[in-house]
DNA sequence: GCCAGGATCGTC
DNA sequence: ACGATCCTGGCA
């Protein structure tokens, strides 16, 4: 296969002599910020998450690119977490979060939303985080606000499940330059199921960001 | 197979 | 407080 040292045009026919409608790669000098390292998942599910608040999510897509940075997360502390979906060990659904970090974790909900978690620590642990809001960046619309939403308006859905993160087209980035301030610590939203694990904070926003599910 | 329930969201 | 909508997992 022949290399296209710097190159960014599209294998053939793709590419037309007019911009996409809709946020175009640019011409020439690109800013999307690159992948974060496996490594970075490769830890402690509470640090991950708390790490995650303020990195862009990226998503390229059809030539539009959308980008939002996340604001919202909950942590999922794996088989003995009783809100966690491994609680149950592995299924076919939950396959996924028992392997390796830094893959994207993608289920159905209620018959019509698609959640989005990133897969963390060691594999085999079944440890992950849902990601639960956005603030719109780039080629998304407002909606952004709960993981069924953010999902819709990324244009996240069963195939992406399982999707390595580490690198493009879906992936997640760093913001160093984003004053990510005080963390709030809340229990999750929606597992009045899972007993003593109902209780525990292990959802975590932003205090000063308005993009947040709920308050 | 069958069925209860769900890490949601919009509306009443 | 409830319905939409269908996948998932447990049980027969």
């Amino acid at each position: 296969m022949a290399d296209r040292p710097g190159g960014r045009s599209a294998p053939h026919s793709r590419r037309r002599s007019t911009p996409d409608p809709v946020s175009p790669l640019p011409e020439g000098e690109f800013f999307l910020p690159p992948p974060l390292p496996r490594s970075f998942y490769d830890r402690e599910t509470v640090a991950v998450a708390r790490d995650l608040l303020g990195k862009q999510l990226v998503r390229i897509h059809e030539g539009v690119v959308r980008r939002g940075r996340i604001v919202e997360v909950e942590g999922y502390l794996g088989p003995e977490d009783k809100a966690c979906h491994s609680a149950r060990g592995m299924t076919p659904r939950t396959k996924v979060m028992f392997g390796p970090p830094g893959h994207a974790y993608v289920y159905m909900i209620y018959g019509m939303y698609f959640c989005m978690n990133v897969v963390t620590e060691a594999e085999g642990r079944a440890c992950a985080v849902l990601i639960r809001a956005l603030e719109p960046l780039s080629g998304l619309s407002d909606k952004t606000r709960g993981p069924g939403l953010l999902c819709r308006a990324m244009g996240i859905d069963r195939s992406l499940n399982g999707h390595d993160l580490t690198c493009e087209p879906f992936y997640v980035a760093d913001d160093p330059s984003f004053p990510v301030g005080e963390i709030v610590a809340r229990p999750r939203i929606g597992v009045g199921y899972a007993e003593e694990w109902t209780d525990r904070p292990l959802r975590f926003y932003l205090s000063v960001n308005s993009f947040i599910s709920k308050r």
